[in-house]
DNA sequence: TCGTGTTTGTAACATTTGATACAAATTAAG
DNA sequence: CTTAATTTGTATCAAATGTTACAAACACGA
């Protein structure tokens, strides 16, 4: 039972809340402890969801369900994270996709009541829900600024540029392998690659795998478009 | 001035809490208030936020800024609302947009450390800000939900499902014509109306310019895929 | 060192979409 | 009713992307 502080000093809920305050924060039994074995569903879509819940073991992932039996999975979530934050409050208080355990998982349920007096209690504890709150939105927010570039060029060059300036350097290294990348960009992986094959081919960049080299500022900048 | 605490009973932030309550809580002077003209620069993209932002009167579009002078609009913030509530807290505390008066301007400002004050001595306050957050957050995932899908055909099937449910009936009437629609879908508006025409042909709908008949549920939800 | 799994770079081909253009149907305004 | 503007339905063609497949480079652990 120790342990599962210890466990929680690591989630971002908790981040600068040692594992003795913890301890007291949740001392007053306001949590459920479920465990899961590989294959359960932890929850299903549109289940309503009444408590935070924090993935203390294994990794659970979401799918969405599809009629005809396959799924198409969304994106694990990996102890010690919590699930839905931005679902506890809000209009639509249910779960966007189904929730399936990776493996054996551990989750600590916290009841909304009483996560509402832990903010109370803790301030620290607030302001690390509302970061990770806010940190989704961003991250959707940028997903969706790059969706909305028409072709891939241009994401790549935008992107670009972005890391020019975060990495204050014309050489850049690509912290993400395509696969990743390419999901950001809602693209296939291949057509990615295709797309700094061809900005190098027209002389913008110099590609060697995750190191890039940025030939044509200028040129790069106006084929983002803004 | 009593005037501002009566139009921020409107502002989703403070829903709930009547008007002297409001002024009580805001009366230690621990915010600003700022003019803008039509036209004048509420922030520019990257600027950082260090405080809380309603709209008071008027409004203020969301702008992304072209390299060759042309502009986007993103969006609309009318009065009373708050601006970038999920860009306060988290990692990024940078507004992502331009943001220009579209008329005369007055906007509130609330230092974050306020802000957090106000958390706590507001729980009501605590819970709208939570829920502004979080709808947010929800809205961006149902509309990145909606771009994820990868063809047309798969974007109005998805559409005509959620219609069928809203307007409860298997014949639809289009709200918007299809240059909107396509706008929204961000597609080109012929590819569009191609979609429809090829749904069609294949019997799944009946179409009759803005009347649309469901003649296969069933088949236009596997379409959807979800 | 060797093998195993991952990542990257390409290629060929089919599919989807965008761009453009134009006619027919509809709507709005006079 | 007439005319003009808007909306819709289509067609054609080029461009962009997805799909599938495979080989080479690389990373990592046994």
């Amino acid at each position: 039972m120790e342990k599962m502080f210890d466990l929680l000093v690591d989630c971002p809920l908790f981040r600068g809340i040692s594992s003795t305050e913890i301890e007291q924060l949740l001392k007053n039994n306001v949590y459920q402890l479920k465990h899961y074995r590989k294959g359960d569903l932890v929850a299903v879509h549109d289940d309503e969801i009444t408590a935070l819940q924090i993935v203390l073991m294994g990794s659970v992932k979401g799918e969405m369900p599809d009629l005809s039996g396959r799924v198409i999975k969304i994106e694990d979530i990996e102890a010690p994270r919590p699930l839905a934050v931005a679902f506890l409050f809000g209009q639509q208080n249910r779960f966007p996709v189904d929730l399936v355990a990776n493996d054996e998982v551990k989750i600590l349920r916290i009841a909304k009541p009483d996560v509402l007096l832990l903010f109370q209690q803790n301030k620290r504890f607030l302001t690390n829900y509302l970061n990770a709150i806010s940190n989704r939105t961003q991250f959707l927010t940028r997903k969706l600024f790059f969706l909305s570039f028409r072709t891939i060029r241009e994401k790549i060059a935008f992107y670009l540029a972005e890391q020019m300036k975060l990495q204050n350097s014309s050489v850049i290294i690509l912290s993400q392998p395509q696969r990743e990348m390419a999901e950001l960009f809602g693209v296939a992986r291949p057509s990615l690659a295709r797309g700094f094959a061809e900005l190098e081919d027209e002389g913008f960049i110099e590609v060697d795998r995750r190191e890039i080299k940025i030939l044509n500022k200028e040129g790069l900048i106006s084929i983002a478009g803004r």
